[in-house]
DNA sequence: TAAAAATACTCCATAGGTATTTTAT
DNA sequence: ATAAAATACCTATGGAGTATTTTTA
């Protein structure tokens, strides 16, 4: 006998619920109909996938098939996924992939004009720092990322949708408020607060700035850009922020203060890339504009 | 209806064979049988594959179907392969890269040997240099690479297979033949035979010297080890080659002469790598063993 | 001794085969 | 005109259901 896709789902199920008749339950079949597909299954690889008991566990080669199986259903829901953009334009799931320093200023204004424009689109959102992103893009777990471009993401292609410049955080009555104009070089001295080591943000922010890490980063590191404001509050130093994050993140009773900087200003490029060659990459182009739609 | 393997199984014999009568003869099956298959395919997908005419074409939701179906394809070759290895070891399909100037010194030797042990072992051997071996086993599209170790693979294991010195290759009479005792120092002034640009070899043959391109290497290129021996057989300089490819390479009416150096040789470590927590990585060591054995 | 999985048996959906017609070049 | 694919129709395999027994913790 062949090896069917069915009986891979039927694994998985089982793999997932450690129970033939809960399996079976989430298949909407039977428990005999699943036990023995899995018996097939089983049957056909000439191996033991399953340790039947009062939870039924798999054996190290069924391991090994769930792995594979979950693959291939993947695989089954891109080949569906692909072939449908055909059809119309932007229908199905991406799964799309996005910094946190990005996702909660772009995403949550933009969804409800492209839930209205394609309906049959299914976005499924990840956060994560860019180095991750750019990983699980290569490998396939995303389809979609939104980053900052200009950094090596290896083979893709990039789609441009704003320019986010960083502007000076600091508590009202700074000194480095009360300049006609501010450049990067005044920084310098001044006790400057950064992200957790980790994130992306604080390498661009340094680099920016043109100021290499140590002397003035300050030791405080913030987990977030919602506390890091919070810590430039209670004065403990000033901060850059993204302008898009500045907006959402500082609240006019805060007795905080944003300036910005002289040109040419610090700032970072934002944008979609996907794997170079994707399928998909008009879906993603028009997704990318509506993006940058939505900001207008 | 649901997609089956069968169908993607057809489709891709359709996309090879461009013809529906040849792609069914392919498969075992009537041609009516695979029309209908290709048939329901269409359907449940909601979208046509195939340009029927004289030659049956792709279309371009065709094309990206047929390659997703190849994915999964190979997946479930792999499942096959990887839950049969917990039945016997080494069973199955294994995918092997090697580096151009190490598989056909080591490999020929240690097949037949390998083909009595474990004869329901299916070797695929490929050979390419190391960048590409690197990457193909990223990518899942080779199991296992033999390479030259302690150079960035990415997230692997690594088995160490042999050390191999590199040797002198010089015409006999050559002046650096003379010497009691030869120093990779000794080289400075002499014109170094090297590889075409690309091939990792080089810069371990100029790393292991200590030199920097430029001066001493020559200008000639040659595009494998067998007339790298050549150009030196024609007095165009001297070169250096592995230990393992000199015995192979370096025929004793040639008028050549290996000579070692003085510790510390230069040596490149030869070694199989793959994919860290690799469902088969007790296969990849036993093959790692059994390869070391036949050097013996 | 219960809960869980396997077995026994029936039914029907569907893949595949043969024979034939339709379609494209 | 002719090769190639679709259609019509039949057969049989096998997946799913119900009812029941067997297993095991």
């Amino acid at each position: 006998m062949e090896v069917t896709i069915r009986q891979l789902e039927y694994l998985v199920a089982l793999a997932e619920t450690e129970n033939f008749g809960r399996a079976a339950e989430q298949c909407f079949v039977t428990q005999p109909a699943l036990s023995a597909q899995i018996a097939q299954l089983e049957k056909t690889l000439g191996i033991d996938l399953i340790e039947r008991g009062r939870k039924a566990t798999l054996t190290p080669a069924g391991e090994a098939a769930v792995a594979r199986a979950r693959d291939i259903l993947e695989d089954l829901r891109r080949l569906r996924d692909e072939t449908g953009t055909f059809l119309s334009p932007l229908a199905g799931r991406i799964r799309l992939g996005a910094l946190p320093t990005v996702a909660p200023y772009l995403l949550p204004q933009a969804m409800p004009a492209l839930r209205q424009a394609y309906p049959r689109l299914q976005l499924e959102l990840r956060e994560a720092p860019a180095r991750e992103l750019a990983a699980a893009l290569q490998s396939g777990s995303l389809d979609l990322v939104l980053t900052v471009l200009g950094e090596d993401l290896g083979a893709v292609e990039e789609w441009r949708i704003l320019e986010d410049p960083f502007l000076l955080l600091a508590p009202a009555g700074h000194p480095l408020l009360g300049r006609r104009s501010l450049a990067q070089a005044d920084l310098v001295g001044h006790p400057l607060l950064l992200l957790e080591d980790g994130h992306g943000l604080n390498p661009q922010v340094l680099e920016a700035c043109a100021l290499r890490a140590g002397p003035t980063a300050s030791d405080f590191r913030a987990s977030s850009l919602g506390t890091l404001v919070g810590m430039v509050a209670s004065g403990l130093g000033v901060t850059l922020l993204p302008e898009l994050a500045a907006e959402a993140e500082v609240r006019s009773d805060s007795g905080l203060k944003l300036a910005r900087f002289e040109t040419p200003e610090p700032k970072r490029e934002l944008g979609l890339a996907w794997r170079r060659g994707a399928i998909r990459s008009r879906d993603f182009r028009l997704l990318g504009q509506a993006l940058k739609k939505s900001l207008e």
